[in-house]
DNA sequence: ACCAACGGTTCAAATAACAAACCGAAAGCC
DNA sequence: GGCTTTCGGTTTGTTATTTGAACCGTTGGT
């Protein structure tokens, strides 16, 4: 199982093979550093620059990188879009869930966000903002949500098998607020909360002034394999307005779950008709 | 440089990095076939099943691949989404390029695809398809555009180095119909009639029903990166329709290529302008 | 003119990939 | 039921690939 990293968390020890080493470059590539030369993304990654440089010749010759003209700098290339065009066809995820994301922001006045569990770790795929207020939650440059610190992961979490839940608690859990629950012990306790409820919150936990919902997703497969969130300013988050996001949080999640071909687990789907 | 193979081109003989293989595990994945078992995987790949197991589970715990449920096969990931909606984010390409043709095929109802050149093979990336007729001309399970035989292939050839036309001509070419050109001299000729004339035409050299008009598209890097066509039924090919499409192909390339930040070349914009 | 950092290259040494044979399970097929 | 084939996956010794450190030639800053 590859190593869950996140965070300021350095790989550092992993044993890996040459692709996984490669794919992995791909990952350094962000919305906010969208292009790196050879000796950044090396050092980024750790490895030897020769390596890195055989890996991203490699990579580039079947278009997942490609270097822009001047200085050499790589940024991902047009590989990336066929297949996800190929698998957005056998399985439509963003896509399909891209208008009821929107829908959500623009009824709850506020930004939300659809996660997807990659390889063990969460990930934002979409977003999406409303104009309805000046000061929104603006996440364009996260690139890894926490499990234990935000409301996606918490959904997430709280709906994976019990050994994926033990090896993240395993690892040391950062403390990114003042709010933020590290103790593994007050984590489960905290999940076992979630499923309770069937959706998670988070106030501050992640950022000191945000606060958030986030309702799990369920493909056809039958696994938790995303979360769909809303995040508020803490100082807009009344009761009133909790109750109106978790409403349309829940009415979203099902529509979503539903058009990915899931099934909501009995007891959630319950958990929601009752709160409908 | 990768080998150019295409058609049925068996790649045998390659002498290929560890990285490249697992890449090119990723190509057997199409529309038509968007679910392989290990050992039909090793045959196409022409891998060791060993070798081949190992890269498709490092592929796996990258999220590049996953195995469905029932039987275990394997299929696309959704890391391919995260990294194609990064690529569209820093570089907008299917997504800048979408209503144009999906307008382009309105306006021509005819349908009409846009493909790009990934790692010197060209491919179509996406399709819109007109409701006016009743017949069109569909392609969807089409993975590969040989250069010497489809419009968009010699669109593409013209602008591209010499180095490059020399490699794809040097290779043996496929003899899809009756009408397909496949002898380089006459190949070369035709090219420099492209060149000459700002678009290409394929009068059922692909499929010997199928006549098609394309038309290069240029990156922001100056390349030519892809092409978009039109193609139609022979039957209903008359100069009128030919004269309509051209025009609305030269359009739309204009369009696109601006979308994409990219740049005529001055004797192309001329000729484009004056056919207007 | 210097120096540092860049992208890229080289080559011996270390490591990871390879092929073949094997395993238990499932699916035909008599 | 029993026989055979094929499946996904594993193991092993051999082999070929990857690796890391040092080394180029350039570029850009001071």
């Amino acid at each position: 199982m590859k190593a869950l990293a996140y965070g300021s968390d350095q790989n550092v020890g992993r044993k890996m093979g040459t692709v996984s080493k490669a794919l992995e470059l791909l990952d350094y590539f962000t919305k906010a550093r969208p292009l790196i030369g050879l000796s950044d993304i090396a050092r980024l990654a750790d490895l030897n620059k020769a390596t890195c440089f055989r890996l991203l010749t490699e990579l580039s010759e079947n278009g997942f990188v490609e270097q822009v003209g001047t200085s050499r700098e790589y940024r991902l290339g047009p590989s990336v879009l066929r297949l996800a065009a190929l698998r957005e066809a056998q399985v439509p995820t963003r896509d399909a869930a891209m208008p009821v994301l929107q829908s959500l922001a623009q009824q709850t006045g506020e930004t939300a966000h659809l996660s997807l569990l990659i390889a063990d770790i969460l990930r934002p795929l979409a977003h999406a903002y409303s104009a309805a207020h000046a000061t929104k939650v603006m996440l364009e440059d996260t690139e890894t949500l926490p499990f234990h610190a935000t409301s996606s992961g918490l959904a997430v979490l709280a709906f994976q098998p019990e050994a994926f839940r033990n090896a993240v608690l395993a690892k040391p859990l950062a403390q990114l607020t003042s709010t933020t629950l590290t103790n593994p012990a007050a984590l489960r306790a905290r999940i076992a909360e979630v499923r309770g409820l069937g959706y998670a919150e988070s106030r501050g936990g992640y950022e000191s002034d945000v606060h958030s919902m986030a309702v799990p997703l369920f493909d056809a497969l039958g696994r938790c394999s995303g979360a769909l969130a809303v995040a508020a300013l803490g100082t807009r988050m009344g009761e009133a307005q909790r109750r109106m996001i978790r409403y349309a949080l829940l009415q979203a999640g099902t529509e979503i779950t539903t058009l990915w071909g899931g099934t909501l687990p009995a007891d959630i789907a319950t958990l929601w008709r009752l709160a409908a």
